[in-house]
DNA sequence: TTGGAATGTCAACAAGGCTGACATATGCTG
DNA sequence: CAGCATATGTCAGCCTTGTTGACATTCCAA
């Protein structure tokens, strides 16, 4: 982007490289990628009568422990409701906690549990081998450029919630 | 993470990318993503009374025009019963012709009309948008990169018939 | 002619989104 | 202190989109 003046090469691609068939292109590995992505953590959670959202509630959880409810609600973008659902069988079955906030009691602050957290692993273990072996064999600069196209995609509050995560909240 | 003496920005980064840390934020640099990646459509769509599922069923109809349902249930990766429901509306809403196979008359085959053209280029003009943003924004390296670590990402049936759509099946 | 493939359809069910309404605690502000 | 706002939980009901199982029809191919 930076380089100087273009070769042939280069150029082509850069004159090429929005085109709707390269947009296109884009759209269904976005497609199918994330098919292959969901995968194997769906997997392990169809044995266990959990679903895709409790996964990431459960992934959330432990990568800020001690979050609250809301700070939940506005990463997952779902309804207090729906979440809800989701927190009370975590809960109820003992891989979540919920402990009453010191400062100001109304809030929820959330845990996992040992059982939680071996869950965690267990899932993102699966899913991080996959992640792996895709860089691998795709190589670090493939993943610099997979990770900044991604971060474009985002909507605003999304990468605020993303860079926050990253950076350590 | 960049300054410094070492051509090691290098070295650090090839040493490091395989770390659980870099390997978490790709996931959820998926996760966040993905919401972008399909909030436009969706947001057409909750007018139209249709949902994710008819985006993908339109968008592969009109990738493929002429395409079987067996085709369309293998590329979707849903039950005939889930991908039969969407395709009832479409026809009756007239969108998707379905016409019976020539040369073997139990086939059906798939294609869209002017009207399901028209919703098609209405949602995936809306995607491409926030595509080439991203691309716009990232360069055509990191695009390169984005492809290729997403194409190691899936499931060898799924990159099979990515490649298929892609080199012109 | 017969088996199997491709398709369509019915019924029932579940997950996980949504909205709306309402209850309870708690914090904050005038 | 009164009253409003905030954080959370919960009930009820609805929708989409996935699932399984069963069954009918049509038609190709051995």
């Amino acid at each position: 982007m930076s380089e100087g003046r273009m070769t042939q090469g280069n150029m082509g691609e850069s004159l090429l490289f929005l085109t709707d068939e390269q947009l296109r292109q884009g759209i269904e590995a976005m497609f199918f990628a994330y098919r292959g992505f969901t995968a194997d953590p769906d997997r392990i959670l169809a044995d266990l009568a959990y679903g895709r959202a409790h996964h990431r509630a459960i992934h959330f959880i432990n990568r800020a422990p001690g979050t609250t409810v809301n700070n939940l609600l506005a990463i997952l973008g779902v309804t207090k409701q729906s979440l809800n659902r989701v927190l009370r069988t975590l809960i109820a079955d003992g891989l979540v906690e919920s402990r009453v906030g010191t400062s100001d009691k109304r809030e929820r602050h959330l845990y996992l549990t040992d059982a939680g957290r071996a869950l965690e692993s267990q899932l993102s273990d699966a899913q991080r081998a996959r992640m792996r072996a895709a860089y691998r064999d795709a190589g670090p600069e493939a993943v610099a450029g997979f990770k900044q196209v991604l971060e474009a995609m985002m909507d605003n509050d999304m990468r605020r919630a993303y860079v926050r995560l990253r950076d350590g909240s």
